[in-house]
DNA sequence: TCCAAAAGTGTAGTGACTACAACAATGGAA
DNA sequence: TTCCATTGTTGTAGTCACTACACTTTTGGA
């Protein structure tokens, strides 16, 4: 759909307050940044920030839906498919993503901010939960075996938050192009390590 | 050890704070109280309120140091025991406590009043996420496997989680004893349930 | 060209929390 | 009993995230 131009202006503002904050995080941390200077770094009236962000936490969990991809894929699998297979399918494609060189520096930086912030932890794991919801919802849709698909849910959060801890304790912070792929390989080998937990329990 | 009159009155005044606070919480709903009313209302300064408490949130959460329990559990075990028999155990013990006649209205107003508080939410995911660090050092002391203590202790954490919806679900708001028999052993099954499918995924 | 909607701004206020200085109760020493 | 150092308590002032609301500016379309 096209956009008016008085829409772009709004994402353009918008754009830029999150850009701008972001740095600035990323640079100082983020519990020592206001919104305050997030406003005047980017020229625009606390309001303003407020008007477009809700709450300080999301200046930098922006743009942010991943916490919906496991309930899209268990959506778009086929119906017979064991979801522990969808889930560890996606988790490892997204894993992939992340350790790709490129990205690499900027996901760890991203980390270690979120790890020096007691409000930004707090904030993943709302979001945490809020994958677990909607994962149950999706679960529920093909099979609704309550119990079993809350738990499904819930270990799935605690697989990805055990991989992801592991992620950040093995990727080194300079991504030379050897140490990353037995890194990534090292990787790979603890997801399907932990997935396979998931799938003899549940099976 | 023997305490003064000091100290005693210095318990006295937390205790008396705590009291009134979590009256008010329980009446009225955690966020609609605030920090000014629970010192106005145990005639103390709001200053005294902080100089007990850290935040907010510990009014509530007082005298809290079950998150301690499954890593001491753990420790308190004979060395060749299967983690997940003892957590499992624990659990069930805590459980029984739990839904015994005379504290059940209590905890479940605790827990509602939990549930319609984000601050409240929040401050038990955090509860939750020390508790799976202590639970991961207990594990370390006898059997050094990072990866695998740090999973056996989120995925107890996760079955905690879906256990305790189900308890929430399961259990009337009025206590008839007939009813609350039959709860009572669907939990049990419930609890049963899920552990196994831990101890089946890591044995 | 003009108007209504919507984006942006400024002001005032609330509530949790901190820093700090002053005050008051207390326990022990002289 | 008196005096002092400790420590619990208080009041003041301030910061920061966030809300409510009235106001101004911009913009798309009639």
């Amino acid at each position: 759909m096209e956009l008016g131009r008085r829409e772009r202006k709004k994402q353009q503002t918008r754009q830029a307050i999150s850009a701008v904050a972001t740095t600035l995080f990323l640079e100082r941390g983020f519990d020592a940044v206001t919104v305050a200077e997030v406003a005047r770094a980017a020229d625009v009236a606390v309001q303003t920030v407020f008007n477009h962000f809700p709450a300080k936490e999301d200046l930098f969990f922006d743009e942010s839906e991943w916490w919906q991809g496991p309930a899209r894929a268990i959506r778009a699998a086929p119906t017979d498919a064991d979801p522990v297979d969808v889930l560890e399918a996606t988790y490892l494609a997204e894993t992939r993503d992340r350790v790709e060189v490129g990205h690499l520096a900027t996901w760890k930086q991203f980390m270690r901010t979120i790890d020096n912030s007691p409000a930004l932890l707090a904030r993943r794991r709302l979001v945490a939960a809020e994958l677990e919801t909607s994962l149950t919802a999706a679960l529920d849709e093909r099979d609704p075996d309550q119990l079993r698909n809350r738990l499904i849910a819930a270990l799935y959060a605690a697989a990805q938050k055990v991989l992801e801890e592991r992620l950040m304790q093995v990727l080194p912070d300079d991504a030379g192009p050897e140490q990353l792929v037995s890194a990534q390989a090292e990787l790979e080998r603890a997801v399907r390590q932990v997935f396979a937990v998931l799938r003899r329990g549940l099976g």
